[in-house]
DNA sequence: TTGAATTTGTTCTAGTCAAGAACAAAATAG
DNA sequence: CTATTTTGTTCTTGACTAGAACAAATTCAA
């Protein structure tokens, strides 16, 4: 254990505020609610937000001036009285999403509504060093601006990495899976694009992603969890924020103690629950590919044979201890289940909701829902995205889009 | 599971802000520096919240005047220059804090610093009924008034009840050690009294106490682990506030699942924390009665037989297992131990310890202290008064205190 | 003891912000 | 074509904070 004394973080709680950030929030519940509804008439975002039509129209025509929205006359009108002008984020602005794993990376340009509009993966045989893959991705990123038709503004970079991520600073301090150790990362691509980059854990961000764009929309208080062919991971979403804790490494739900089993995850520590759902006995039950996801889909969906209703009903068992444990720590409205956790919830979700009601306690258990994650194979890049997207709506005016 | 929509929560991320609520706030931002340093000069409160000087001044003149603050000037000057004046919370008002449990109700007078200034204990030789144990509540309110020298101002009540609490209007859903279901505790209190009431989870309001007036004062992410004879709770603060969920059940933390034991707890969850760390099996093997703090610890503190180390062994390698989880799950700057774990981890800090941090992930443990709760017997019933206080503090101008 | 330097409180002004009133604009309904 | 309704725009008003200018209260040095 530490010896020296703990740090203590000061909150915005004690800082003045005036003027100036009153605008800066005004301007975000703006753009918030716009992303959150795609598009909203004028009248409508008055009524939503609180304010008057006098400051809705002052806001607008800033938000214009920062081409951040755009607004458009109605096709068709359904009310009597003037029609109100429909606003939506403006599709000239973008932000670059990337994945990284071990095999690939993933680079897409996205647009503020949180649509992929471009993609390109590079491909990495080998495991890719910090430096190298950086160099590709700045490349990249050439290119797919290059290849577009209008020219866009491109509000930063946000970054999917498998591992502890110093959300500060973007350093990473361990990524196992690409054998990556205390890589600055975020400042080295900073530094490549001269754009802001923006680096989280890839688990977290499919729970900002099913929170910004999924199943979560809405939603103030949920828990993702999440299985991949690097172990199990997740996200917690606390009143509409996501759970960062001290430095950002909060949301390791995959390293909770669930068992005194003593087999042991990929961090080597035992009776976790990575440790013990382990997605590659249920392919190579099924005789699939480790990464065989449609596979996997396929075959959970016709009748099992025994051996693979014994690893269901075992990991099914094992999963819902672990949704009662964060029902009980986090009251949330929603638990969500992706990638293989949500395949075993599609195919046992009768059971998995019995086991894991038989332990949550009545009252957190009373409203919560439990659903499989809706986005699929792009919910960690858009949840990328969704890091610069937010950065970008949270302060209008001090970080306005680049190029 | 249930079937209807789940309810969704709209943050006031999407409200706007006007003036008045950077009034609200900056007062706010003044009080809350108050009641973390005691008494600060107007000089240094400008230089903390960094307001302007005379914005400073505005703000003190309407806090004097609504009787929140008071000001002398100081005793002595060590730097040259006009002297500043010495700003601190009105010793004039004052909330209730009051404490329920099964055999006592503990109601006490508590200033806006914490410091409480009466006390008077209700004995309940039966277990209380909510009307009854509301009209000797309001009784002791009376007599407690009655006999202060100078008159109160009195800003609410916070209650602390061993059970699951809806936060938002005080419900007390279900209490098992008081027998009590769903009764509306709060309303109820409130009308008697004609106060207002604020209710909340025991064991969640040890976690507010530190963190306002004990060990965790000044820290943004805790994790706080209580033992008492009504079972394990606790309480998480995150970013500076604390963890409600969806409707005020979150913290439950003594269920949690950590092992494949089929012992259960007292809401009947087999393999959790609060049905494997059961601190009567210690009081018991010492010959203690069940509630005999003082002589636990004594007798800790003493060489130990072969019987009691055993007990202490297995417990420290269970309270380990959820530690590791909750390091990993909440990347906190503390974990607190209070009450029957606050004696383990005296009683076996070191080996505690260690059996913690060999699961938890290094990035998340490389800030990570485990301390001892600090404020004893009169935890809980300050993180009562807690709650009416920084309900008044939050909002100084709506909420001024009555009488 | 006196005056300079320093720090702080107070007052006044300037600039920004949101709300609301008044008016203009654009649709529907008859 | 006119009345009604709804919305956008403009102007005024009130509230707020920041900053400048000045006054007040202390220390330090001569």
């Amino acid at each position: 254990m530490k010896t020296s004394a703990p740090t203590k973080s000061v909150s915005s709680q004690t800082q003045g505020r005036n003027n100036d950030q009153v605008r800066e929030h005004n301007l975000a519940a703006i753009l918030t609610l716009l992303s959150q509804n795609k598009s909203l008439t004028r009248s409508a975002l008055a009524t939503l937000s609180g304010m008057n039509r006098s400051t809705i129209s002052v806001l607008m025509t800033e938000l214009q001036a920062l081409g951040l929205v755009s607004e458009i006359s109605p096709d068709e009108t359904l009310q009597k009285g003037r029609p109100s002008f429909v606003a939506s984020l403006s599709s000239e602005v973008a932000v670059f999403g990337v994945n990284i794993e071990s095999k690939f990376t993933d680079v897409c340009l996205v647009t503020l509504s949180g649509e992929i509009i471009a993609s390109q993966r590079i491909s990495t045989p080998k495991l890719p060093a910090p430096q190298q893959i950086i160099e590709s991705i700045a490349q990249t990123i050439e290119v797919l601006l290059a290849t577009q038709s209008k020219p866009l503004r491109i509000g930063g970079i946000g970054v999917a990495v498998p591992g502890q991520i110093r959300l500060a600073d973007g350093l990473v301090r361990l990524a196992p899976h690409l054998r990556w150790v205390e890589a600055p990362f975020g400042s080295m691509l900073e530094e490549a694009t001269g754009m802001p980059v923006f680096v989280g854990n890839n688990a977290t961000l499919g729970a900002t992603a099913e929170h910004a764009f999924g199943a979560a929309k809405g939603y103030s208080d949920i828990v993702y969890l999440y299985s991949g062919t690097s172990g199990i991971g997740g996200g917690v979403i606390v009143g509409g924020e996501l759970l960062r804790g001290a430095a950002g490494y909060a949301g390791e739900l995959g390293h909770v103690v669930i068992s005194d089993s003593p087999s042991e995850d990929y961090s080597g520590f035992h009776g976790t629950l990575e440790s013990l759902i382990r997605q590659e006995d249920m392919f190579a039950c099924l005789g699939l590919a480790a990464d065989d996801e449609r596979g996997l889909e396929t075959a959970l969906a016709q009748p099992l044979g025994i051996e693979a209703q014994a690893i269901l009903e075992s990991q099914s068992r094992l999963l819902a201890a672990a949704i009662s444990s964060f029902a009980n720590i986090f009251n949330p409205q929603l638990i969500l289940l992706g990638g293989y956790l949500g395949a075993i919830y599609a195919a046992d979700q009768t059971r998995l909701a019995q086991f894991a009601f038989e332990r949550i306690l009545s009252a957190p258990g009373e409203n919560l829902h439990i659903r499989r994650a809706e986005l699929g194979p792009n919910q960690i890049i858009k949840g990328a995205a969704g890091l610069a997207i937010s950065a970008l709506i949270r302060a209008p005016k001090s970080s306005s889009a680049i190029l």
